[in-house]
DNA sequence: CGAAAATTTGACATGACTCAACTGGAGTGG
DNA sequence: CCACTCCAGTTGAGTCATGTCAAATTTTCG
């Protein structure tokens, strides 16, 4: 075998690694004993995604939520009209999942996949509800991410509703330096909630002042 | 004094009546025992808003989250454009609040205001996180509290981004009906995201159908 | 009743969409 | 290593939903 190249992104993640990963995010928000640490671990499964490949689609009756390790991803879903529309990426020490289908057990209809070469820990709602009876602390801390969420996605909406395209897109590359270099424009379109067309419109109007 | 119309809605919610939709609320959905119910009752307030009074003002520094009893709220805010943007309307047995400044315990954007005479059970931040050590299965419900809203919110999103107005507008007289009667068209407008001038126009359009 | 607010209507402007053609770079296979 | 293909991105022309501003009309409420 060829000495790997120095440019090539290697993923040496284990479930070792992951899951102190996981610990140490927790400890950072509430308190834990060693046995629940163990049993927490025992619910978290490593999966590795490659480049484009899906933790989610549209339709998996088998619905689960992840913990991403290392990578981002992007959560879309797609309309009647069958375009794309992309709710947020997710990165590293993110929470993904299509929470509307996690209380109704219905078949999702989000798509979550892999922008690069990711990894992620994924647990069922069985994983959780069983957990929530032996770790209780963790309702806490599902309460505080909730609404943490919510308060993320409520400013994405309100942001949504009462901002023009461009400062929407103004105000992602400041949030997020470096997304140009990592998702592709037609997907930052569909997060901004327009055409890759009018993307590219905006930004050489945007570039000429 | 003459005696009372008959058309006229008497309030005559009494903060021990409040308090009992309360505890009925929440022994629906999580196990409290009779000492926990007095500790809840401790900490809700009533409080009476004629129509049209505020909740919550946008700039208000003491910030606090209501269980709506009776009544209807709308719940907006105003962008620097100075025009109100209603994020949602509010009924009975809803919580109603600022997520976002709840946390950062900063200054809301927000505004609630009452639609109708109403009754509301209000709490502050430091009476709820006494609450949820006093009272611990409450994390449990605020947890599932705010993971519906945040379903909720979600599906109002895409919503938003994927359907036209007259969409939106159908689903929202589908999802309350008798709106209409409850709400003045300007505000169903701005929760629609759109122009009083438009809805009036799209609404002639749709009954010429 | 009369003022203020809500709604409707009209004329016009505009931002984003649609559809279609073109450009350019990345990867593939001969 | 060069054609070939494919996909992302750009550009252009025309359309449409919704916004803007202004005025007329209706409703609400003191």
């Amino acid at each position: 075998m060829a000495h790997p190249n120095e440019f090539t992104k290697k993923l040496v993640m284990t479930e070792e690694i992951a899951h102190q990963q996981l610990i140490d995010y927790i400890k950072d928000k509430i308190s834990i004993t060693p046995e629940h640490e163990a049993l927490i671990k025992s619910r978290f499964h490593l999966q590795k995604l490659k480049r484009k490949e899906f933790f989610l689609r549209e339709g998996d009756e088998c619905y689960s939520q992840g913990f991403i390790v290392e990578g981002t991803f992007r959560v879309f879903f797609i309309d009647q009209k069958a375009s794309e529309h992309v709710l947020y990426f997710g990165f590293k020490d993110w929470w993904v999942g299509d929470i509307a289908s996690f209380h109704s057990q219905e078949k999702t209809n989000m798509n979550i996949q892999a922008m690069e070469d990711s990894s992620i820990l994924s647990f069922t709602k069985d994983d959780l509800e069983w957990l929530f009876i032996q770790v209780p602390p963790l309702e806490r801390l599902f309460r505080i991410m909730a609404q943490r969420t919510l308060a993320v996605l409520q400013k994405r909406f309100l942001l949504t509703i009462s901002a023009s395209a461009e400062q929407r897109f103004l105000e992602l590359i400041q949030r997020h330096p470096g997304i140009e270099q990592l998702v592709p424009q037609h997907q930052i379109a569909s997060y901004l909630g327009i055409l890759p067309e009018s993307l590219s419109r905006m930004k050489k109007l945007l570039y000429k002042k």
